[in-house]
DNA sequence: CCGGGCGTTGACAACGTTGTCCTCGACGGC
DNA sequence: GCCGTCGAGGACAACGTTGTCAACGCCCGG
């Protein structure tokens, strides 16, 4: 900018304005200003700008994995809409961590990010309280934060959908509906056991409930494990994509009906095509941005927290009849 | 720091020295130092930080969109590699727009940025001549630079991958073999068309060739039109993983052998499942991501190009008789 | 013809770090 | 006992911007 300056022969300050469109300069002397702009092929500091004016037109998205389609629909939904307020995307993936999540939204902070959205993977956030007190927003999607904590929080109605999956396959018939779901420890896949349960009343049956880390291994051998008991299930509810897909090759064939939470791409092209209760990834994505786009512009009203309506999709697979 | 120094009964620059680990402090001093930063909740301001050593221990990702899978797998290895070298991710979705790439990428430069990936939307990059003078190295995924950009460039072997498709549909006896391909702009696409054009020699017929944007409609029209031909095609290459599913759903069970390029979730359980040409995202994202790291330790050799292998993966789909 | 206001421009400090150089005291060798 | 050396810590400038305030010349009204 010093440069710019002598070489248009004005004070560093003029060349200043011109770059942020200020008020207050003879066009004359801005358009040497431009021109020796061009001719230097300067372009301003955003660091320096940074350390002035203590806004860094940032956002930090903490998610679980950047590559995950669900996820990856959040974030670009958020990309959007931190673009249409001028601000720039910082991503990080916690892979399902509390050590990494926590290291990444204090890496953030440090970076003065304006504002973060997080899908956390632990449930202790205390580490986050300096950081809010300190002014920099938080909005929590997916999953709510830990005890303590009153943020803005954008969940879908993970209880509500499993319930309806649930009575979906109780209305075809069914009597014996098993239960694959994520480690109950993750807020989804609690809040789906509730619902499944809670529709179930006393058809509930803990032997037709398997939990756990939705790798092929375990899974078909919770399946099959099912498939012999006595009394063995007819219909089967799987609590998130990654185990509907996981159950899809267990069953390799079986014919259990099956509805899914989260709906997934092809899900229409499968034989049977697969019911699913579709959540929408870029819906939460923008309104959690929206959410902490009104914190940031200066909004200090109590903490919101949205619940997003979850949608049956009925395709074949959830009608088939025991 | 100011702040802890004084809480510390310390001079600012010992603080400083504590939070960069740097020798020549007595231990009791650091620890006190510790104390008071421990007390104050102080952590570094990173963009001052940055101004003062000139780097942001930051690279800019930008590519088509991030919520694709193939992109999203990309920059997820990008990630990972950006991390164990400690540095941070920016990341933004050209939506194949070469103004917004070069908007993105100049973003990305003013906040100074060690260095870029870029999957190009554009055709021209003389806009990052300026930049990669002053120093900040770039390297293309994908798809290579515009003419005249001598940077390091990882290319996935389109030509020989579409060669492949298009050889296994001829060895299963088929003479007329559908192409599908995405915008000829795009430079995959091109080459891809290309590989396909010369493994099949003299049974090229330009009737069997459609182009254009994956949307649904075009497809279906163009999928029609090629199906009422006097010699309509038995067989059909797909030239990227949406063109497939797309296809696929414009099909609606006609029976035409199918190879798709690009592999994708779920391509096995399909009946009859579906073979591919798989690429490697993960792996493009990650060599690209080392390439960038070695030019940022000083690497200052020529430009490397190297191109990834691509595999046919038979699932049933490709191996139908005519 | 003079004083006040306005439009334009510039000088200067500050943002929070880090690199350079300096000071001060202690210790060891001769 | 003196000088050289070394370890510990501090003062100061600089990074590139922006906010504040002051100065300058000009025009207009009295």
């Amino acid at each position: 900018m010093k440069d710019v300056a002598s070489a248009a022969g004005v004070a560093l300050k003029t060349v200043s304005r011109v770059v942020n469109g200020e008020p207050g300069v003879h066009p004359a002397t801005a358009n040497r200003v431009r021109a020796a702009i061009d001719r230097l092929g300067y372009s301003r500091n955003e660091s320096a700008r940074v350390l002035r004016r203590g806004r860094t037109a940032t956002v930090g998205l903490v998610i679980e994995d950047v590559g995950d389609p669900f996820y990856a629909g959040l974030g670009r939904a958020v990309e959007t809409v931190a673009t249409a307020h001028g601000h720039l995307l910082l991503s990080g993936s916690s892979s399902e961590d509390p050590a990494r999540e926590r290291e990444l939204v204090l890496t953030f902070c440090a970076r003065r990010v304006d504002g973060l959205i997080v899908v956390p993977a632990g449930r202790d956030h205390s580490y986050l309280r300096p950081e809010l007190d300190a002014g920099t927003p938080a909005v929590f999607a997916d999953r709510p934060p830990g005890p303590g904590l009153d943020v803005d929080t954008v969940l879908a109605d993970n209880a509500g959908g499993a319930a309806l999956a649930t009575r979906h396959l109780l209305a075809h018939g069914h009597t014996r509906i098993a239960f694959l779901g994520d480690d109950p420890a993750i807020f989804t896949a609690a809040r789906r056991l509730h619902g499944y349960r809670t529709a179930l009343g006393s058809l509930y049956d803990e032997r037709l409930v398997w939990m756990g880390t939705p790798s092929p291994e375990p899974v078909r051998a919770a399946l099959d494990h099912m498939l012999a008991l006595d009394r063995p299930p007819t219909a089967l509810f799987t609590g998130n994509g990654r185990l509907t897909v996981t159950a899809l090759r267990a069953l390799a064939g079986r014919r259990l009906a099956l509805v899914g939470f989260d709906d997934f791409e092809l899900s229409d092209l499968l034989r049977p095509a697969v019911t699913v209760i579709a959540q929408d990834p870029a819906r939460m994505g923008r309104v959690a941005a929206e959410l902490l786009f009104r914190r940031l512009s200066g909004d200090t009203g109590p903490a919101q927290n949205p619940i997003l309506p979850v949608s049956l999709i009925p395709r074949g697979s959830g009608e088939i009849s025991p």
